[in-house]
DNA sequence: TTGTACGCGTTATCAT
DNA sequence: ATGATAACGCGTACAA
């Protein structure tokens, strides 16, 4: 049949009409008569004309529609977190009010493929993460003068960036587990570092992740001489491994522990349980994040709810202000105290 | 500073080149002088022009480097499944041979919102899933004539599409169960219908969900009596759920479940335990996809490996033939069978 | 190796 | 309400 797809201006031109008008037709930015309307839809049917190009069209308006995530890791490796999913379920929330789409975007540093971070017909990019990779990819955007937000991640000057209140939240949960009458604490903390080591933090080792200093902090506000033992992931395996070395020997066991994260609190409640102990009646438990642990129930686990998908959504607006010459506002979130069925007074002895 | 940023003819012109010389020199197409080069370059730098205009770019190339992918439900919903994680992995890294990203698209139906399917500067498009929605996303798709891929969905007349041999899988697992001497077996199924209702399957019932039904007949052709309980989704918590159900009567206990998923399975070991069974000495139980499941641990699921970084690589490397008017191939993939210690001889009575 | 000329398909502006 | 015109910024034959 044909040889190229039909344009606008095929369709105008079967139409009857100017190009502009029938673009017009399409984008209905001008009214236009019902006549002349039927006319050009009859006729863009009849050629099978589906809509503008949108290569073209984005071209002519200097927009795309498309805001970039980038991740410094694979994609199958950021998607296991479930606050990651929930903050790109926020995110599309909060572009699609600006009417734009999500590109996925990979920068491990080595990458040659295209489109990349280079290339890629963006209008802005949210960073997800804070690698000392991202710093590079950081650059790249600005040199390209994208409005860029940075979400848990330390991006430097000037750089809007989705803060959560992590130090006050994981506080007022040791309060709580304080104010239960706790004395004996065990931190299960993040990893701290790139190195993703398990083991007891030492007293003078600086915790290089933003988020695992802050919540650290948070709970050495009230419990100062907690230990404090670092798992490799955020997984429900790694916090029953961290669970275990607590466990292990019967006369030096706590009452509670804080971990800081949901999934480590699991696997924690786990090996509490194989080491025969109840929760909360024999140790308390507390997490973060406060996800759906698949496979937790019957316990609901007291934690800090953090608002993931508000915090995409938030990246999303902001990235809308930004793109509106607006400054961005909204990026300090806060996360709720929600106590669940894992935490008691301790046994009395 | 300046008012508007700088193109390749500003570029060109402060290097004293023609706009096609610099054009060249980013492109790297033609063979330049390595003094033009340097100077085409340095000039660049001046005005700090970052690489020609993506839009421009892909207007003049009829291509824009972005396959969407295409969901037809929230992201967080999709990306709780860890099968679809990983797919999104392969799919990622299928496309970038072809040196393309991936845009995340969301058909809900009743989005006005844009770029949609309608308006996106795709070049291809992936459809995950099989719900009657899709047919919608895909008569757009087809009518912008775009190439498209269907994953893990019926797609109709003439659309390549990502296949697994669920049902002969399936056989080999239910046949593994059968050689060790199981003879009371029910099966767990994934939902059996949009409405995803759970409870015991009838005789009569219609399958209608591709995935399940195929599974399921791969179990029937070994067990033709055996007992079907639909689950609401695939995870622990409803796995736990069908379980119960399962053990609920002491004098009615199967001696294996065969599951349709592995995060269904890891659920019905949890209820087997809760029920004071011991796995697999009590009851053995298959899974399905071969995902590593959060909290299974010390257990290692006998199970049915997909290949799921594989199936969106696949549909990744179809995409980019398509583009080059090939022939689409290696769209149907096995499983494998893996046994673990989730599965023994049935008790002795 | 470099330059000329043109068109990719659309839409904003302005005049009618 | 409609039309003429002019970019948007680039890539690629083709000629030189």
């Amino acid at each position: 049949m044909s040889t190229r797809r039909a344009t606008i201006s095929d369709v105008a031109r079967e139409a009857g009409v100017s190009a502009s008008t029938a673009s017009v037709v399409f984008s209905g930015k001008t009214p236009t008569s019902e006549a002349t309307r039927a006319r050009v839809i009859a006729a863009a049917a009849s050629l099978g004309y589906t809509g503008p190009d949108p290569r073209a069209a984005s071209l002519r308006r200097g927009r795309s529609g498309i805001v970039g995530v980038v991740f410094d890791q694979h994609l199958g490796t950021a998607f296991l977190d479930p606050v990651t999913t929930h903050m790109m379920d926020g995110l599309a929330d909060g572009v699609s009010r600006l009417g734009a789409a999500l590109l996925l975007l990979r920068d491990d540093g080595v990458t040659v493929s295209e489109p990349s971070l280079h290339t890629a017909p963006i209008d802005a990019a949210v960073l997800i993460g804070c690698s000392p990779r991202m710093r590079d990819s950081l650059e790249i955007v600005r040199g390209r003068g994208i409005p860029v937000v940075v979400v848990e991640g330390d991006a430097g000057e000037g750089i809007p960036r989705v803060l959560l209140d992590n130090a006050e939240a994981q506080r007022e949960a040791a309060l709580h587990v304080a104010a239960l009458g706790h004395r004996d604490v065990v931190i299960v903390t993040l990893p701290t570092d790139t190195a993703r080591r398990r083991g007891w933090i030492a007293d003078d080792a600086e915790v290089r992740v933003d988020v695992t200093a802050d919540r650290l902090a948070g709970a050495r506000a009230v419990f100062p001489d907690a230990p404090a033992l670092a798992a490799a992931t955020s997984s429900i395996d790694e916090g029953a491994i961290a669970g275990r070395t607590i466990f292990a020997d019967p006369d030096r066991r706590p009452t509670a522990v804080i971990a800081q994260s949901d999934l480590l609190a699991a696997g924690v409640i786990r090996a509490a349980e194989e080491a025969g102990l109840r929760v909360p009646h024999d140790v308390s438990v507390t997490g973060f994040d406060g996800v759906v642990v698949d496979g937790l129930a019957p316990h609901v686990l007291t934690t800090l709810v953090q608002p993931a998908t508000a915090k995409g959504r938030a990246a999303g607006e902001a990235v809308a202000a930004m793109l509106e010459d607006a400054e961005p506002s909204g990026l300090a979130l806060s996360c709720t105290f929600r106590e669940g069925t894992t935490t008691a007074p301790p046994p009395t002895r």
